[in-house]
DNA sequence: ACAGGCTCTGTTATCGATAACAGAAACAGC
DNA sequence: GCTGTTTCTGTTATCGATAACAGAGCCTGT
């Protein structure tokens, strides 16, 4: 009697090898294109497992081999762009290599995250890739005793996990509101979220607030759109609250090219002439930044890179090529538009430099 | 000696019975709050596995359970609000019961998807969402003979594989234009993909070439925007083509609202006047549809509501309380905006009707 | 007092692959 | 011809959990 009957279940490795007339260990070299194994073989096998519709069991063979090929990795949101870029840059790194990434999103809450962490190490990932250098202590904890690297992206922590691929939101606003106050503008407002939720919006408004202060600027004039994410619809509504309260804002720097997008159609309709009457910037340099009338100037912080960078990293770091944490800056850019002018200046800085370090702070 | 010397690999189930004074039997089912576990020997159990930082092996748990609690999912692109919207309502819908959805994007490639479906269906899903009614012939076979319930969501297939959460593409735009011819409109063309790549965007163009046709209509204003998926820029770029060949057209019908509001900022640039010099319509409601300035007029496939549905199916084919393969019809609805002006009409259809069905066609 | 049921825990075998080791056959070099 | 190497294949144990079965201890009803 053969241990499975028809119907018993999914064929396995060992009925390819009985119908193959070999070992199932000869099966599994042959089907992992192992060298030894003489090619008439492997073709009878590879014969045997495609008409018996053999389904190879990833599972078994992670259990064994130690050897899962997950990439765990979270975003706040999976309806985003940016973030979207991050994972299109982080699967397409490790798909060559013949990593499968695991996704889940947190809807920009730490409990949230924290839950969906615990998830997601229990499948033994490989290596995980968290958004945001802020989480709860018992995240931080299973992040670090995971034994496993770990890559915080889209921020800069002071005290990070493991690795980084990021930026400072804060440093990258206070640059951009450096240059419009040298470009002559003053009263200048931000648009953002009003809760600690989108920690990345926060930092970004906490560069706004530096930037003003030290130009001895009022900063009073922020405007909170509701719970992050911040949409083009709250942008609207929160920019229409702005025109109503502080008509004479020269400029309102958003927390994302949404909002300004948002802010943008509201004094559309409201007739009033954009960046003439008010200047709108955003963050981001979502796909509207480009092609909206006039174009947002924004901030392109790199999505895409920070996804690409962190597959780089982790490769390096799992097959021994990089040893120890990394910390890998990304330099966002300025990226000039037609919603606030500013003249031209020589280039910001271009290339995203990696650098090594030992101990864990910020270059 | 015990079986795990220090440092030798995170803690097993066995490592945590040890500390607790139990088997591990014990544990297994303390952890998974299984009734039949004394209250206090399950406290003593959480206690030692938080002391030992323990983290349970869910690839183990699913090889002898066979059981993954996986849910794979394949979607065009991660980079479109539609298919995102999909994914968090089949997220949402199946997190709730445990499950952890796999998921994968094709780029609008049958290829790819076939690599895809047969990566993720070594991981043993317990169900497999696809995006679209057409695949490789392998694709089709691998999926037929996976043994699980497979759904097939954004299209209503002739011959569908199993089960179906979708709306005929065609329909919904054909029913469009009828719509737009009713209120006079007579030179009417269709801005969309030039490739047989994005299936969906194709079902598209045939609804509206039938529609014009049925209508005695001149049908050659086609306007290709290159390799699909088609962005805001190609929409515009397109639109720039179209009003330089074309510029008596007096409506253009967009394969998506992203291409839509592309045109529409091809024509503020030419100060053309929309919707009174020329009209414009696009496809999925997305964000950008309600807040652009005017608003799109475009139809809504309830993204979401067809991430929920196939969730809800799903959950129902495997617990049993649905027995096979059901078709559920999602009512695409004309959602009016200022881009292209309609008449007032009664409601479209608002109902999104489920029916169950033996043989395999759509209802 | 005893059968029968309930609560709780333990023992053993197993899921389907691969690591580690072993060995047969063919070939090369002297 | 003999040893050493290469090529190819097989045997056995194991990854870490859970299903299936078994049974001890205690309660309940008659």
């Amino acid at each position: 009697m053969t241990r499975r009957a028809r119907g018993a279940g999914p064929p396995t490795m060992a009925d390819v090898a009985r119908a193959a007339g070999v070992s199932s260990m000869t099966v599994s070299r042959a089907l992992r294109r192992d060298a030894a194994v003489n090619e008439e073989t492997r073709a009878a096998i590879l014969d045997a497992a495609e008409r018996l519709g053999y389904v190879f069991d990833a599972t078994a063979a992670s259990l064994r081999a130690r050897r899962t090929d997950f990439i765990a990795a979270t975003i706040p949101s999976i309806n985003n762009a940016n973030f979207a870029d991050t994972v299109r840059g982080l699967t397409d790194g490790l798909a060559a290599r013949g990593y499968q990434v695991l996704l889940g999103y947190t809807n920009y809450d730490m409990a949230e995250e924290e839950r969906l962490v615990e998830q997601l190490l229990r499948r033994r990932p490989e290596a995980i890739v968290v958004t945001g250098g802020r989480h709860t202590a018992r995240t931080r904890t299973l992040l670090a005793k995971a034994g496993i690297p770990v890559v915080e992206t889209w921020d800069l922590p002071d005290e990070p996990i493991g690795s980084v691929v990021g930026f400072s939101n804060a440093d990258a606003v206070e640059a951009m509101v450096d240059r419009f106050v040298a470009a002559g503008f003053r009263r200048i407002a931000f648009l953002g979220g009003d809760a600690a939720r989108d920690t990345r919006g926060t930092d970004r408004r906490r560069g706004f607030l530096r930037a003003m202060a030290k130009h001895g600027l009022d900063a009073a004039r922020l405007i909170a759109g509701g719970t992050p994410p911040i949409s083009m619809r709250e942008g609207a509504a929160a920019m229409a609250a702005l025109l109503d309260r502080l008509p004479d804002t020269e400029l309102v720097i958003c927390v994302s090219d949404l909002a300004a997008f948002g802010a943008l159609t509201e004094c559309q309709r409201r007739g009033l002439a954009v960046p003439e009457t008010i200047a709108i910037a955003g963050f981001g340099d979502y796909d509207i930044a480009g092609i909206s009338v006039p174009t947002l100037t924004t901030i392109d912080p790199f999505p895409r890179e920070i996804g690409r960078r962190a597959a780089e990293l982790i490769l390096g770091l799992l097959d021994g090529t990089v040893t120890g944490p990394r910390i890998v800056a990304i330099m966002p850019q300025l990226r000039p538009g037609g919603s606030a002018l500013l003249p031209d200046a020589d280039g910001a800085g271009r290339a995203n430099a990696e650098t090594a370090q030992k101990s864990p702070s910020a270059p």
